[in-house]
DNA sequence: GTGAAAGCGCTAACAC
DNA sequence: GTGTTAGCGCTTTCAC
């Protein structure tokens, strides 16, 4: 426990006083003659000394922090957007600070709250929102709170709440995907719709409904393994007269082609997801799905969070793969 | 810009003074009087006050933080491990700010230096190491220097560093694995060995190659993509006698996978992969693997560092499945 | 250009 | 138990 050397340490080794030592370590605008300036770098060289960051802050009120609060950050959907966060962020300058909800909307709201500590310049929320949760009030104010002393919340993915939003397409998707898989001729979906509350799965289910009407809706967690438990007792109840299954995201759709697999059926029914996340082209048959570019949705937060912009909208593209054969 | 309630202010809203206000708002031994409590609790409540972490970092000369730094979070190794860091740290009341080194070595060093400037409590290294890297005295005596004023220093997945580790049994699992395979019928592996420098890869190549002499090695970037890329261009070389092809990790082992299927050569040559990510479960066939348990390691690095343990190993163990029939 | 000194928000002796 | 006060490491007026 030696101690860092601090500020005060390289001026003195410098020979000059703390406000010059400042002055050329960080960007001020004030201008150091060149001698102290080397001086000054070569002492910090020396001491080994790196600024500490928390007085900054402190001394600056406020932080070059970003914190992002996302689901999970296994899961492919999160950590393609973290990327785009953290890169952009970078670029930015401005360092990372994560933590995860595993969902829990009274968790969400703690670690906000732990997360308001940290000063942060900007707060980019990427768990997804559900509906009719009892802390959304106390959440909104909490963020509206962090707003009103200058900090920036973004939201990724998600809406519903009065900050500004990187939103997702996930109507124009859904809506592409049914027509397009409608072309192709399927009619009869099974949907595994994730979650009864959660807004992202509602929006993508409804508007896939809209174009193509459900013969089935599964709700259950939105997960791998969610959805193929979901999908092994959907086989084993009987299938109907279905010829395709739509997840509301590749990672359920994923988990229902391993299911259907599982059960010999592989081939028996379309199958698509919604997201595109990597993985999607690796499985057999290679997944259909709806593009959605989230390291870019990930930048894009961190640019409404930095410029001055309104919300704005990722698009959705349908990718028909090997998973929905015309019929 | 309103600026944050402070503690300040909450002690005059309370009328106590800052020292009882401090002693309530945060773990004191000190006992405070029920009634000075209760009005405290109920100012900070009135004010939303949150205690500035920054400022409490300044003063007690510590800050709750743990440092991860990882080459890719969107690689499912990483974020696997994330995951575990993300949730000991989070057990143990500590923040996690995350940089991501893009797998460059003076990207890596200069993150370091930014992240030692937060004063964390420990800082995980859980990027891949490369041989000879000119970086390497720089970024040791960097990390020396940390842990010499009182920071804990751990490494995951790689080794070659004087700091505690968490060390994955490369060796042991790619012998297991070339033990197994070999036991079902295997004798000419092609092996995808990803940068020729990488220690975490040159360990698994040569643990394998001990056991089952390598028909053919191919180098490559240590991707999917990488990978996928690499298997097209020596299918269409020609794969000679080959039966196998083994990845040093799964990411790429399902590249190759998606290259075979490419050709319309699924099921010609047996594939297996190292790390047992999620996803080798779905991809058709199911991947034969060593499975790591990723998490746990994720964990365990926060373990080490929090409490005062040596180095740890984790398992790998060989699961196999569909990708290498016995031939 | 440079330095002295007053904070930034908080903790932790120390005295009462 | 409670309050005063001297720091923590840094930035930034404000004088020189």
């Amino acid at each position: 426990m030696a101690g860092n050397p601090t500020l005060y340490d390289v001026a003195r080794e410098a020979g000059v006083s703390l406000a010059t030592a400042s002055r050329t370590l960080n960007g001020s605008t004030r201008v150091v003659k060149d001698e102290y300036r080397e001086r000054v770098l070569a002492a910090a060289q020396r001491l080994g000394y790196t600024p500490n960051l928390s007085a900054q802050a402190v001394a600056r009120g406020d932080s070059s922090t970003v914190a992002l609060l996302v689901s999970d950050i296994a899961d492919p959907y999160f950590s393609g957007i973290a990327a785009g966060v953290i890169r952009a962020a970078d670029a930015a300058g401005l360092a990372v600070t994560m933590a995860v909800t595993e969902r829990d909307p009274q968790r969400e709201l703690d670690l906000v709250r732990m997360l308001r500590g940290q000063r942060p310049r900007v707060i980019v929320l990427a768990g997804s929102r559900t509906v009719d949760e009892s802390s959304r009030e106390t959440l909104v104010a909490e963020l509206s709170a962090f707003e009103a002393t200058g900090g920036r919340v973004v939201l990724v993915g998600q809406h519903g709440l009065p900050f500004p939003t990187v939103q997702i397409d996930n109507l124009g998707g859904a809506h592409a995907l049914a027509e397009s898989l409608a072309g192709l001729g399927y009619h009869e979906p099974i949907i595994l719709a994730g979650p009864e509350q959660l807004v992202i799965a509602q929006e993508r289910l409804r508007a896939f409904t809209e174009r193509m009407p459900a013969a089935r809706v599964i709700h259950g967690a939105f997960t791998r393994d969610g959805a193929h438990a979901a999908m092994l007792t959907t086989i084993d109840e009987g299938l109907g007269g279905a010829d395709l299954v739509f997840a509301v995201n590749d990672v359920m759709a994923i988990g229902a082609l391993s299911a259907l697999r599982d059960r010999g059926l592989e081939g028996s029914v379309g199958v698509a997801g919604f997201d595109d996340i990597p993985m999607a082209q690796d499985v057999t048959p290679a997944l259909t799905t709806v593009r959605v570019d989230l390291e870019g949705a990930g930048e894009a937060s961190l640019a409404l969070a930095l410029g001055d912009s309104r919300s704005t909208t990722i698009a959705a593209t349908v990718v028909i793969r090997d998973s929905t054969p015309a019929r």
